[in-house]
DNA sequence: CTTATTTCTTGATTTATATCAATGCACAGC
DNA sequence: GCTGTGCATTGATATAAATCAAGAAATAAG
């Protein structure tokens, strides 16, 4: 059941058998169907989240009524309105499964607990945290510098198999672009 | 002369006297000349750096020869090609001081050996890169999501000072826009 | 003080992408 | 096997912002 989760922990961070037994106990398992929801907007995000199984993804709701995707988490992701979670203010992000999900969810307190208890977890984090800033970084040059084209096809050269996976209209919004876009280009790159 | 980092330090962890002298080993210091270049594309960039004073962009180059500005860093910012940085790779960002400037640089074995000596080193971070994340998802949403006015007026809230400090065309590039733009948005909001 | 550079503004035009609208396709439920 | 609902495609049109071009301010240099 934790496997995926000590799988991205051990992937960064060495565990004693007894710290692996102490981890599952910070979190809790929630299992989600295909479109339900996880956290909403207005919410105070009390809980970080880890993918264990499925997909989901994270959004804002403009004005207009229509949804910007900034995270698609899939397994081995961590998912969370995080300056909610961590500043204790309300979410200005949604969290829905695209797919039949599960997820182990970490409180607050017990994240900072965490870091007492098994101090390379700090260290873990840290790792990851710094990783993503790269990947973030790289995904803000893209959204500024690139055309559409070439924001899709930097998309699918970091994750090949995206489209297998997620509709169409989600990586369109996912990078900021409509469907209608997202399907021109598709035709455009084959010839 | 580290007052600046010291500030930035313990607004996250808690020093002990012994730590805080040995910290400022584990850096170098150099200045730079307003214009003068701290990495270039293609280097491998060898250093993190701290900003004690002054302000540095880093950006890239598109093929057309624009300059496209991902980050602005002025005093208590760390800066650096972090995905060359950590994983050694040639870096893809250009750094470059844009006031005459004092940075204080870490090499990768001493960050790592940081961590080693000053476990709180290991929480400062983490909790550095995980604030960092924050604002770079509202960066993202902000650029996958907002009509040019709301990007600048949205700068111009986290950062009221900036366009004192900034010249305009280093804002617009920054935010994904030209001058011009930049320019008829200000007109607009005069009105 | 004058000249030279750089930055900022304004207008005219172009362009990439969004929006709107219609049709086709595919999978889910009956 | 049909039928409905959501997703993808295609074309026509609209629009926000870029580009191009020129002049005005501001800052720096001699």
């Amino acid at each position: 059941m934790y496997d995926e989760l000590f799988r991205q922990l051990e992937e960064k961070i060495v565990l004693t058998d007894k710290e692996k037994e102490r981890i599952p106990s910070f979190f809790e398992t929630k299992k989600l169907r295909k479109g339900q929801c996880l956290f909403q907007e207005g919410d105070y995000c009390k809980h970080l989240a880890f993918v264990s199984k499925g997909a989901l993804k994270s959004y804002t709701i403009d004005d207009k009524g229509q949804e910007h995707i900034s995270l698609l988490a899939w397994e081995g992701w961590w998912v969370s309105d995080f300056k909610s979670f961590i500043c204790d203010e309300k979410a200005i992000l949604f969290i829905d499964a695209i797919e039949d999900s599960e997820v182990f969810l970490i409180s607050r307190s017990n994240y900072e607990q965490l870091f007492v208890e098994i101090p390379s977890m700090e260290r873990y984090f840290r790792i990851l945290y710094q990783n993503s800033l790269v990947t973030k970084d790289r995904r803000l040059i893209s959204s500024n510098t690139y055309t559409a084209e070439e924001k899709y096809l930097h998309l699918i050269k970091m994750y090949p198999f995206i489209s297998q996976r997620i509709p169409q209209n989600l990586i369109a919004s996912y990078l900021g672009l409509t469907p209608e876009t997202i399907s021109r280009i598709k035709k455009n790159i084959k010839k």
